[in-house]
DNA sequence: CCATCTTTGTGCACGCGTTCACAAAGGCAT
DNA sequence: ATGCCTTTGTGAACGCGTGCACAAAGATGG
């Protein structure tokens, strides 16, 4: 998962939970898939399981947004393909800027998920002079001189932060200020953002530590009783040898 | 944020709640950083700023590695680094592999915060023959066919699929089946895994779904009134005109 | 028109996670 | 040594999210 919401203390907006709402991305798709099969109807243990949750967390969910099912036959597909897509806000075109054309930034403009669910890509901007001009998925990138003007121009209100850690700030400040209310962060920093604005974060490294966690659990779990995890160091203080990230990031190896 | 672990109900590891492992790497990013400017000792209530939480959760979430903290005083930045580390298992070197070496594929490749936190790309993976023997970010691809020799030689339990979405269920079956026990997927499908798997799942496409629901309701709400809000379309079923997105994923262009 | 069967929609209970608020603990100055 | 001040660690309350289980609703067949 993406990391997660900043700020705002799980808003019910409008009625809907949350935790229904970064579901719903999750039944568009399987629906989706669905109606490319002319799939008719389809009914709440089939959909839950193709999207791979609970059938009653799925009806639920759905019931949040109206009562669009039919009792005893299931779902209208391209109905209710609809009525998520316009809760979503999907039925209308959402410009984007990705802001910093790395590898990473790259990937994202070739993303094709971007541009097949309602988002375009409306701009590429770098601080670097020597990417200015140069097309990257077919389109210009442009300098970070021109961020304010791209953004007004465009109205564009949501941005993407792909740059290194250590510019992320700045540039989510400029985008704010430029009129931009939504960003989704890669940068592996917290930003911190004026009311009203929305961050979502996802970090790469975050999600592998985590896994790594588990990981390390299972492992333990087996061979439980083989030393050299209960016992804690009782090592205190002793410098880090530190070496700095490529990515302005920061490393986290350790002493012993 | 990663959009969230799959299956198993929110098991209690080994006593630390789910929710503060999530946040430990967040915690030791910017323990990490004090470090590096020499800070000795730091209070949960600059480090919860730092690290973009609550105070008190982070004392609770501290509370649960054990008491590391000195009343008055703060926690050693040293220490705890350390204790976090252990914790999360980053005091052991993580092979992984990523599979499908596209645009996102490269990028992880030369992603810095992979190799700074103990994780250890030990090879990348692609199914087009074409790729084999190219070297990305200095690692030599490999082809598909060698994926079960490279998990086994290398002792591998974590993958990285940056698949295409068609591909994504069978590169975790092998995964699985040659020993991998996590996996971090990057493609927009739903994994089904034996028990005992853990996923993480990142969706660049539904974190931007979310971002554009809450800027709808933004913009809903400063021009509440404005019609074609509240009056929901009573079309009925209805065709939709369905292209097929370019990395297998599937568009969701609405009729209307 | 009635009986049966399927599937939705939801009331309810439970558990996890968050937050408040405060007592206990330790440093530090006098 | 003693008292003050800072900061931790946690008990307790609350709210959100999840899942069960069932009644209501509608389709379908006779």
């Amino acid at each position: 998962m993406a990391t997660g919401r900043t700020h705002r203390p799980a808003t019910r907006s409008r009625g809907i939970p949350e935790a229904t709402v970064a579901r719903l991305p999750l039944y568009l798709r399987a629906l989706t898939a669905l109606s490319e099969r002319s799939v008719p109807t389809v009914s709440s243990e089939e959909l839950a399981a193709a999207a791979g949750v609970n059938s009653a967390k799925l009806r639920k969910d759905f019931s949040y947004l109206g009562s669009y099912g039919t009792r005893g036959v299931g779902y209208d597909v391209e109905y209710l393909v609809y009525q998520i897509s316009r809760e979503l806000g999907l039925t209308q075109d959402w410009p984007v800027v990705i802001v910093g054309i790395g590898n990473l930034g790259a990937a994202l403009a070739n993303y094709g998920g971007f541009a097949s669910r309602g988002f375009r890509v409306a701009a590429l901007i770098d601080a670097d002079p020597a990417m200015a001009g140069k097309p990257v998925a077919g389109i210009p990138v442009q300098h970070t001189d021109e961020l304010e003007k791209i953004i007004k121009d465009n109205g564009v209100s949501i941005g993407v932060i792909a740059t290194p850690a250590g510019a992320a700030q700045q540039v989510s400040e400029r985008l704010i200020a430029a009129g931009v209310t939504s960003i989704l962060n890669f940068a592996p920093t917290v930003l911190s953002v004026p009311e009203g604005v929305d961050v979502r974060k996802v970090d790469l490294s975050i999600e592998l530590q985590i896994l790594a966690f588990h990981e390390q659990r299972k492992a333990g779990e087996e061979a439980a009783g083989a030393g050299a995890d209960v016992s804690p160091p009782p090592l205190r203080g002793g410098a880090a040898t530190n070496r700095k990230g490529p990515d302005g990031d920061v490393p986290a190896v350790m002493p012993a």
